[in-house]
Parts: structure tokens; sequence; C-alpha cells
DNA sequence: CCGGATGTTCACCT
DNA sequence: GAGGTGAACATCCG
């Protein structure tokens, strides 16, 4: 999926629906709807309304409706939105090359003709009612020092899980994760509440400078670290070879000599 | 043929 | 309670 940048394109896309109104809604595939929506409830809440806001929290492009409920929409790995058949970032490395309509997991059709899709060949992605905000962290596009530190104070888990639980900070997936630890200079696997406040403070700003930066190159794929992340990579700073281990149950990239252990 | 891939949730261990 | 692991979802790619 979509990350943070892939999201924030997606919200964008997502801001031409503003002030139209829903017409139907499909919401045919019950593994779709989660924490008990279902298809009768997003009928009744969702027809005859139009979206008064467009807003993103993490990966979670949130839909204001004018009748004051909230519409969330999560992307898993795969989805992408469709709104009146045009793509935000149109550039998932995994997302699939052909373009099934038979992958829309849930769509709204508007008055005007228009439609919002959510095209998710594996399915990992998701929609519901009033999500519960609350269950996501600081926003990592402009986290501060002082955050990261209350996010990761504390910890003896990975730093690499803390980054990526997304009720602590969110917004963070994988590559964006790794590609921030690289460009720190920090070693993910180093546990979390271990980091002096230097550190701290440098990661804090490197994750934002990341997001920034790979925002403007077009999507979480387009860090330095990506060409490496295969078998067999070298380090684009210092040339030692990447190393590629599981953590924080993920697959990671770093570099053992521009990364230290400690 | 097999493994793994920008994610989340849940059950089940330690 | 805190972490860790594996499954589930379904498709593509090497």
């Amino acid at each position: 999926m979509p990350e943070l940048i892939e999201v924030e394109s997606y919200r964008q896309l997502a801001e031409r629906t503003i002030g139209r109104r829903i017409a139907s809604v499909t919401a045919t595939d019950a593994w779709f709807l989660k924490r008990g929506t279902t298809a009768e409830q997003l009928e009744a809440e969702l027809v005859g309304q139009a979206a008064r806001a467009a807003r993103r929290r993490g990966k979670l492009l949130l839909l204001d409706l004018d009748g004051g409920t909230v519409l969330g929409l999560r992307f898993g790995m795969t989805g992408r939105l469709v709104v009146d058949g045009t793509w935000g970032i149109d550039d998932l490395q995994y997302g699939s090359t052909r373009d099934e309509p038979a992958w829309d997991r849930f769509a709204v059709g508007f008055i005007d003709g228009g439609r919002l899709a959510i095209r998710d060949p594996r399915r990992l992605g998701g929609v519901e009612l009033d999500p519960d905000e609350t269950r996501l962290g600081v926003e990592a596009s402009t986290v501060t020092a002082v955050e990261l530190a209350a996010v990761l104070a504390g910890s003896d888990a990975p730093l690499k899980a803390r980054l990526m639980d997304q009720q602590r900070l969110a917004g963070l997936g994988n590559l964006l994760t790794d590609e921030s630890c690289w460009r720190a200079g920090i070693d993910p696997a180093r546990p979390a509440g271990s980091l002096p406040e230097d550190e701290v403070g440098r990661l804090a700003a490197t994750i934002v400078a990341t997001v920034a930066d790979l925002t403007v190159r077009g999507g979480s794929h387009t860090g330095d670290l990506q060409p490496g992340r295969g078998r067999g990579g070298s380090c684009p700073r210092c040339g030692s070879p990447l190393r590629r281990r599981t953590v924080g149950g993920r697959t990671t990239v770093s570099c053992p000599r521009d990364q230290p252990e400690r």
C-alpha cells in the first residue's frame, strides 16, 4: 500500500468528491467491511450525503460527510483509490499490471454520474464507518523530536517495530521506515528505548525530510535504498553489502557499516 | 513450483 | 503486560 505518501495522494484525489451527493453504494464484499460495519449501514449513512472534507490520518483516509458520519477507507498494500476513472499515485510496485474492474471491493456512485472506488486485488484494505481515530498515533510526516521521544521511551522492542506501530506513530510502512533509519544512520533493530536524545532528534528530522523527499520523487518506493532491497544489494552511500533480515516481523534492509548495531 | 511483496488483525505462545 | 510468530486475505513476479 500505500504508505502515508500514497494515501495523501489519494486524499487529494478524494477532494474531487467534496460536495457531490452520493446516489448509490456498492459494498457486496463483506470481507472488505471492517469492525462491524455492514452494507446496510453504509447504504443508510451514505446515500443522500456528500463529503464535506477529505482528511488523512496516517494511512487512513477519512471522508467527513455532511450528515456527521465519517467514512474510513484503508488500502492495505495493494489497494488504490479510483475517482471518476482516475488513479492517485499510479505506480504501486506490487500492484498488478492488469486492471480488473472485478477488483473494485467498494464503491460509491454520485448523482452526477461519477464514482469513487477502492480497487484492491488482494483485498487487504477495508471500509469502516466512524473509525476510532484515537487508535492512530502522532502523524509521522510532521513528527517532532519530543513526540518521537515519547513514542520510543521505555520500550525494549526493536526501533523499527515502534516506528511502524500505527497506534503510536501513524503513517510509516516498511519502505519508509527502512529508508528513514538508513538516512539517519541508525540500526532499526536497536531497542527503541535505548536511543540517546541526539539520535532521537536526528531520526525525527530524518523521517520528516524523507517523507517530504519521497513525496516529491513520487512515492514510498523511490527511496535511495530501494534498488538494494533485493538480494545482493549494496549501500548507495558507502558501497558495503546491505544486510537483509527480519526485524519487527518485516523484511528489513540496512547497512551494517552506516547503521552500526550500537 | 515456491517464496515474498508499501498492511492489519487476530489467535496463540513465551 | 509486552513481544514475537504465523495465519488470513489473493495476485504478481522472479
